[in-house]
RNA sequence: GGGUCGGUGCCCGAGUGGCCAAUGGGAUCUGGCUGUAAACCAGACGGCUUUGCCUACGGGGGUUCGAAUCCCUCCCGGCCCA
């Protein structure tokens, strides 16, 4: 199938500049590339699918490059964003870079031996510190008016907040990556630049500026953003925080988990961007869906595929196992190896085994495994009964003994759906 | 630099001397229902040695028996002017 034909298929066509693009990707003689904000040590969910776009086009021929925005991380990128963003010191964005790049490698070929369609990433922050103020005010700032850049729907919220303005240096940030553009033209033949629909006022921006600075003729092309029912952004949890592709900031655990309890109405979305499942798979897990909802064989698909791809299917087996281990069977009836590896990526504590014999109190527990914040809050959690030691609510009042313990040493202390904690006795 | 408006709990936003740990909404959390979903319903939502005490309404100082509320000063932001 051609690429233009699986993206479309997929629903990851939102935007383009101009359709010849797509022949030219067929064609796999494409360059293209992605900006990443090396804003975090780590990438998130919501690059994957950037991620998986740029993987797509590198097996079809096409040359991926991506791009860590170690320079325009510098200065912040306001679109959509309703407030002023910090600004990040040079060493850690520097830091940053070299992590995410670290973590690109594992879903790109950037192998030297793999041909014109070689993966490179490259940093703006090697052109964007080094050109002069006045070079780049002249060469670049004289393509664009302030009135196109004013009319972008991208800024304009922060324009008509009242409360909160938009500094000069968040406003530039769309010259910077048009200038981004224009050097991986200039410098590498890139001819493409992809992103989501966010970005499409900083695409279009920027290829106009390629096109007026070089001559070439530069696309853009946006895929649409994936919103959860609650309207909330793909790629965060419930309490706002990102998914991260670091196994030690987001376990294989936890993304799956993440995953397995995608809503309904988003997962046939999800599959179709940031996994490979082929087009008849999808077709039939649509109607699995719709058909034994309850069974959420799409969810599980997706969970398996993505960990698999993120973390290897080691990973994606033990975080599968797991989940199934706690949630449905009865835990007191595991075996050690199997109790272990369902808890493996759970927080842990180790407490001696004679002040446990003595009985522990609730509240001190909770507070102790860090599964409340503060005894007020561990009484609470207590008087809601959302406190379970070995799946079983615990009472307020009643205290923990060592006679609890699974195979004489372990306490699985259990907030709520799914705060877990394992305490060992030693 | 001048004028003006503003800075309240995770966010938005009421409150303009005691009845304020602070109305309301959102988010979040817990429980119920369920499919380890969504929606919906109920409750909770600063801390503690919890009939009370401590810390908090941008920072510091002051007035007062008593301040988020009044005064001084500093910091930060919006708008207008230079």
């Amino acid at each position: 199938m051609k690429l233009s034909e699986d993206w479309r298929r997929r629903g990851l066509i939102y935007q383009v500049t101009d359709e010849a693009v797509l022949d030219q990707l067929d064609a796999g003689t494409v360059t293209a590339y992605i900006g990443f904000d090396p804003t975090a040590p780590s990438l998130h969910l919501g690059s994957l699918m950037q991620i998986c776009s740029l993987r797509r086009l590198q097996l079809a021929g096409n040359a991926p490059i991506a791009l860590a925005g170690g320079g325009t991380g510098l200065i912040g990128d306001p679109s959509f964003k309703d407030v002023e963003r910090p600004l990040l010191d040079a060493d850690t964005i520097g830091a940053n870079v070299e992590a995410i790049g670290l973590q690109l490698a594992r879903f790109l070929d950037f192998t030297p031996g793999a041909g014109p369609a070689r993966a490179r990433l490259f940093d703006n922050a090697e052109w964007l510190t080094r050109i002069p103020l006045t070079d780049f005010l002249r060469d670049v700032g004289k393509h664009v008016t302030v009135n196109q850049m004013v009319a972008k729907e991208s800024v304009r919220v922060r324009l008509e907040r009242e409360d909160v303005g938009l500094s000069f240096t968040e406003f530039s940030y769309m010259l910077l990556q048009g200038y981004d553009f224009v050097r991986l033209n200039l410098d590498h033949g890139c001819t493409l630049q992809l992103g989501g629909s966010d970005q499409w006022g900083n695409i279009t921006l920027g290829a106009e500026i390629v096109r007026k600075m070089t001559g070439h003729v530069a696309y853009g092309l946006t895929s649409p953003l994936i919103l959860r029912a609650d309207g909330t952004k793909f790629g965060k949890t419930a309490s706002g925080d990102n998914v991260w592709l670091d196994a030690a900031r987001t376990s294989p655990f936890a993304m799956h988990q993440y995953f397995l309890n995608c809503d309904d109405v988003v997962t046939g979305a999800l599959l179709r961007f940031v996994t490979f499942v082929d087009h008849d798979t999808l077709a039939e897990l649509d109607e699995a869906t719709e058909a034994r909802p309850a069974e959420r064989a799409a969810q599980r698909r997706l969970a398996d595929e993505v960990v698999t791809l993120v973390h290897g299917a080691d990973a994606a087996g033990r975080a599968r196992r797991a989940g199934e281990a706690l949630f449905s069977e009865a835990i007191a009836d595991l075996d050690e190896s199997t109790l272990l590896e369902a808890v493996a990526d759970a927080p842990s504590s180790s407490w001696s085994r004679e002040e446990v014999a003595a009985g522990v109190d609730p509240v001190e527990l909770l507070v102790r495994t860090g599964l409340a914040a503060s005894k007020g809050e561990a009484r609470r959690f207590l008087d809601q009964g959302g406190v379970y030691v070995n799946n079983a609510r615990l009472e307020p009042t009643a205290l923990v003994g060592a006679t609890r313990a699974l195979h004489g040493r372990y306490l699985v202390v259990r907030r709520g759906r799914r705060q877990l904690h394992l305490v060992v006795l030693r």
